[in-house]
DNA sequence: AGCATTACCCGCACGC
DNA sequence: TGCGTGCGGGTAATGC
């Protein structure tokens, strides 16, 4: 269940730990148990549990939809694609959609699970090479508004594809991009190219608003994944089809963008040309 | 040529 | 039972 607030709040729970588990910061490895090979992308699922044997987790960091684990030699990075979750555990035998497992030598475990096969883990050296391509980090205070809205007008594109395009933006998917499109008061078909700077303004302040409130609501739960947090119960837009805009009452649409469903208000978000 | 859009694909679970 | 859908993203084809 992956989107910056959900992997952001993976992250916290995961290092700070909590009365009953204890933090995955100074756990070492000492094995690795691959239920499903093609969960791991690098090395090979031959090599790789040999490889991350001994290693010591020392940080846990995130950038965009990626969950990093830096290691005392290399990084073990995670993303968690449509279904991803990891929790610690202390023993028990695994689940049916148990991909990978880590045996500590602490006793307890850290377990990669992923329904849909689609997530994917590297063990790396170096972690750049991976994240290379990634665009600005929305919540980073260095992304300017000026710059914001400079690459919005450097492309021709619609909103709601562009702002789901990791290497345009680090970390926003189908649900934030919907609620944060709503908060801003912008179509989501309209063309980057013809924001004026006021309305970029508005759009970063709604993205970074509505990336907080996710975080501060650990995240959203839906569908059979459960996360633990609780933000599907403040969408505005999202999942809503049908039901009232809070703002003005009128009937919130769905429309299908770039194969994706796009929820909006088409009284609060109108299209304007130009 | 280069950028933008569309189609399709990848496991699986769930709701209608 | 069958079918459409989906917290993602890569690749290929098509369009402008």
């Amino acid at each position: 269940m992956p989107e910056l607030p959900e992997v952001e709040t993976i992250r916290r729970v995961l290092a700070a730990g909590s009365a009953t588990v204890p933090s995955l910061t100074g756990q070492t490895i000492q094995n690795a148990e691959v239920f499903w090979q093609g969960s791991i992308a690098n090395p090979t699922a031959g090599s790789f549990s040999a490889s991350v044997a001994g290693r010591e987790v020392r940080a846990l960091d995130r950038r965009g939809k990626f969950l990093i684990l830096n290691l005392d030699q290399g990084s073990l990075i995670f993303h968690l694609r449509m279904s991803g979750d990891l929790r610690m555990s202390l023993g028990g035998a695994p689940a049916a959609h148990d991909r990978l497992r880590l045996h500590f030598r602490s006793g307890w475990d850290l377990t990669f699970t992923d329904p849909r096969k689609f997530g994917r883990v590297w063990l790396v050296s170096d972690p750049t090479p991976i994240l290379a391509g990634l665009g600005p980090e929305p919540l980073d205070e260095s992304l300017s508004t000026e710059a914001f809205g400079e690459r919005l007008r450097q492309h021709s594109r619609q909103l709601k594809p562009l702002l789901m395009d990791q290497h345009f933006l680090a970390g926003l998917g189908n649900i934030y991009t919907d609620e944060a499109l709503f908060l801003a008061r912008l179509h989501p078909l309209r063309l980057s190219s013809t924001l004026s700077q006021a309305e970029a303004e508005r759009l970063l302040a709604a993205i970074r608003q509505t990336l907080r409130d996710g975080i501060s609501h650990n995240g959203s739960s839906i569908d059979w994944v459960y996360r633990g947090g609780n933000f599907q119960n403040h969408f505005n837009v999202y999942q809503r089809t049908g039901q009232v805009c809070p703002v003005c009452g009128h009937t919130i649409e769905k429309i299908r963008v770039g194969q994706r469903g796009t929820h909006f208000c088409p009284v609060c978000q109108p299209y304007m040309k130009d």
